[in-house]
DNA sequence: CCGACGGTTCGGCGCCCACCGAAGGATCGC
DNA sequence: GCGATCCTTCGGTGGGCGCCGAACCGTCGG
């Protein structure tokens, strides 16, 4: 009876069709903002943002704000599972539409497609985590005291030719959780001038018309060069890395 | 989009508390009339009706009319399955501070149920698990990729006079996670055959009308002869001998 | 300072649905 | 035939909740 009671309010959870479509969505395993997660529902931000309200107080998903942003993602694992059995095992899951709900397993694979992208302005995905982590195992940037740029760091982006200028009010150097690779990559001005250089001198160059981002062989050369950095032969491109991420949210 | 609203009807089903209250009673395996689940959650008969309607419809149940009764029963083991799996895992554990008014006679009930009793057609509860890792100790079952029957276990079960014939549909051995247990115990055909003998072979027999069973004499000799499995003095539906349950034995 | 933007809160609307009691079968035992 | 039992159908009621737009707030970048 009082089982009952908590597998109602579970399974309630998911008894709505948005909220339904919210938890198949992050079945890729990414965090989407609230405002992402509403155009994909069709519905108003308003209402999204109650779902998720509804979703972090029910165990089911967890949150974390960035800045103006909410991020949603699955609240861990065993969820992602059991959502996909339900879902996956659902009478109606033979929906002949062809489309297959999303596997965990998939959304790795998926995962590697996209492993490159820009976010907002900075560089994201194994790519921009990588460099974050050579630019502080060169002693570019510090994480003793939360993440800075090191004099060095300033010398070696002023010999890319980046001007970093006075400082405003905008942070040097910030730290971005990274939702595919779940670690943070650099953003802040420094991040952005990155990013800037790193399409500039053909570094990178974009893929389609989505955030995805690959290295071309002039940019591999040069990240070994300038940080030591060994990008494997990773960078798959296909249609579907574009298409795998959230709607919105590309801009510039 | 259209997998969520397949998603969120079928959730929609358990997401009530008096039709999550007859999906968590037909648990048991055994076919309820209307009335009976009614009078379970505690409902109108007319509003059990309509709700049996609807999990009928739904997929979730199955019917046989009979007489001027009406027979329900979890559609399938796969839809067993799945709620139990949903009702092991939601994160109902911590409900709040005030719920459970518990009487004596329902935590007595309690403990019977999570010493042994049936799920869907296979044996649960701390007896279940503790048969499940038998079966694992003395070489039966195989858990090193997925679980299985090895060439050992089906001897066994041949010389218990247990035929699996050929296989089927339905997998052979699968794990089900128990909820009182929070382990896996043994499901499937092979699930199923080592219930239903230890019924026929008087090893346990049922305690009143629930899903709970008790371990008899000659079950005990059974499974200390059989698997090397030593049972405490069984648990019994007389409130003074419930501390014969192997308390010290859970988990592990 | 400003405007742009993502998100939250609030009031309100409308619909869905869980519930009940009463009436009406259907089936059993006699 | 009769009454008893089990169930279904139907009308009505109440509450919950999904949804929206408008107002508001905090953050960001200039």
């Amino acid at each position: 009876m009082d089982a009952a009671v908590g597998l109602a309010a579970w399974a309630g959870l998911l008894a709505d069709r948005t909220r339904a479509s919210f938890c198949l969505a992050l079945l890729d395993g990414r965090a989407w903002t609230v405002g992402e997660l509403a155009k994909h529902a069709g519905v108003a931000l308003s209402t999204a943002s109650e779902h998720a309200d509804r979703l972090v107080a029910g165990g089911m998903l967890a949150q974390r704000r960035q800045g103006r942003h909410r991020y949603l993602e699955l609240a861990n694992p065993q969820v992602a599972a059991l959502i996909e059995t339900v879902a996956a095992a659902h009478p109606s899951a033979r929906n002949g539409t062809g489309t297959p709900v999303t596997t965990l397993a998939a959304a790795h694979k998926r995962r590697n497609l996209a492993f490159a992208r820009t976010c907002y302005d900075h560089l994201a995905g194994y790519l921009g985590v990588a460099i974050a982590d050579a630019m502080v195992g060169n002693g570019f940037v510090t994480r003793t005291h939360g993440t800075a740029l090191t004099p060095r760091g300033v010398a070696w982006l002023g010999q890319l030719g980046v001007d970093l200028g006075k400082p405003g009010r905008r942070a040097v150097l910030r730290d971005c959780l990274d939702w595919t690779e779940r670690r943070s990559h650099l953003a802040g001005v420094a991040g952005s001038e990155i990013c800037r250089h790193a399409l500039a001198a053909g570094w990178v160059v974009r893929i389609g018309s989505g955030r995805a981002v690959k290295v071309t062989p002039v940019g591999e050369r040069a990240l070994a060069d300038q940080l030591g950095l060994v990008i494997g032969a990773a960078g798959t491109d296909s249609p579907g890395a574009a298409h795998a991420m959230p709607a919105g949210a590309r801009r510039r």
